[in-house]
DNA sequence: TATTGTTATACTCTATAACTATA
DNA sequence: TATAGTTATAGAGTATAACAATA
C-alpha cells in the first residue's frame, strides 16, 4: 500500500475496529479456501475446532466461543448432523442439547488440520513467532479490558 | 472466563482467527450500539469515516479500505445518497463513480465521533496506550505478513 | 482487452421475538 | 421464574457471474 496521503489517511486505518477486521481479513484469506474446499463453512468449522478441543459442548457454550449466536448454531447442528460430523449427547441437564464430534468428525478434523497448521506456521514464519505470541497476549487483553467496560 | 480445562482449551481459545475474531466482537460491541442509534450498519459507518479522511474515493479504494465487497458498496452508496450523507463526484476517469461527504454527511461523521472517541480511550485506559500502540503495530505487520503469502 | 461499477442471484449470518421444555 | 434451545422472520453481508460503460 502506498501512503502518499499520510496523516490523514492513517488516523482511518489505525482505528482499533477496522485494524482488527483487515488484520483477520487479510490472515483469514488462505483458512477460508482451505476450509471451504471441504465444503464447510467457516463457522461450521470453529464448531468442529471447538468440539475437538472439548467434548461434549451445550449451545451456549460453544455460541461464547465460537462468537455464534443461538438460531446460526441451531442450524449448523443440523448441518453437521446431517454430514455425521456431530452426534446428540445427552447431560444431566435435560435441556440441554450438547453434541460431540463423531468419528467421522475426528477424522475430517484431522485432515483438515494439517494444512490448516501449515498455512498458520507460514504466516508466523513471515510474521515472526515472538510477534504472534505477543499479539495472542494483547489480544486477550483487550477482549477482557473491553468487556469489563461493556459490564457497567 | 474460567480456565477449568486448560490446555486444551487453550489450544483453541489462542488461535489465531478466533482470537481475532473474539476481540473485535469485545471492543465492537459499545461502538456498534453507538452507531445503531443514529440508524446507521457499521459497514455504512466505516465508508462514512472513510470518506471523512479523504473525499472523494471510488469504489474500489472504498472496498479495500473498508474491507466491503463492491456489490453491498453499491447499496450503500444508494442508501447513504438517500439519507443525503453523501453525493457523487465527478473525476477524470469517467468508469469511476466517485462518491465524497456532503455537508450533513460531516457533521453526522462529527456528532456520531465524539462519543467514538470516549468509547475508545475508555477501553484503551484500561488495556493501556502501551499496548495499544504495540497492538496496532502488531496488527498492521500481521496483515503485511499476511498479504504477502496469499500473492503467491 | 482490461477496468470500474451495477445488477441479479443464492446463500449465509445477525438479531430479535415467540415458543417449547426443563430447572 | 429463569434457563437452554428451536423456529420464524426480517434485514444485511458474502460471493460469484453477467452486464454496461469507459479506458
Amino acid at each position: 500500500m502506498d501512503d502518499t496521503s499520510g496523516k490523514r489517511l492513517r488516523s482511518f486505518q489505525r482505528a482499533l475496529p477496522i485494524s482488527l477486521l483487515r488484520a483477520r481479513e487479510a490472515s483469514m484469506r488462505r483458512f477460508k479456501k482451505h476450509v471451504e474446499s471441504y465444503d464447510l463453512t467457516l463457522q461450521q468449522w470453529r464448531v468442529i475446532r471447538a468440539l475437538a478441543d472439548e467434548s461434549p459442548l451445550g449451545s451456549k457454550a460453544l455460541s461464547d466461543r465460537c462468537v455464534i449466536m443461538a438460531p446460526s448454531l441451531s442450524r449448523i447442528f443440523r448441518t453437521l448432523k446431517n454430514k455425521g460430523l456431530i452426534h446428540a449427547v445427552k447431560t444431566d441437564d435435560r435441556r440441554e442439547r450438547s453434541v460431540a464430534l463423531s468419528d467421522n468428525g475426528h477424522q475430517i478434523f484431522k485432515e483438515i488440520s494439517v494444512k490448516s497448521e501449515a498455512i498458520y506456521r507460514d504466516i508466523e514464519s513471515r510474521f515472526g513467532a515472538k510477534n504472534m505470541a505477543e499479539l495472542l497476549d494483547l489480544l486477550e487483553q483487550l477482549r477482557e479490558a473491553a468487556d469489563s467496560t461493556s459490564e457497567t
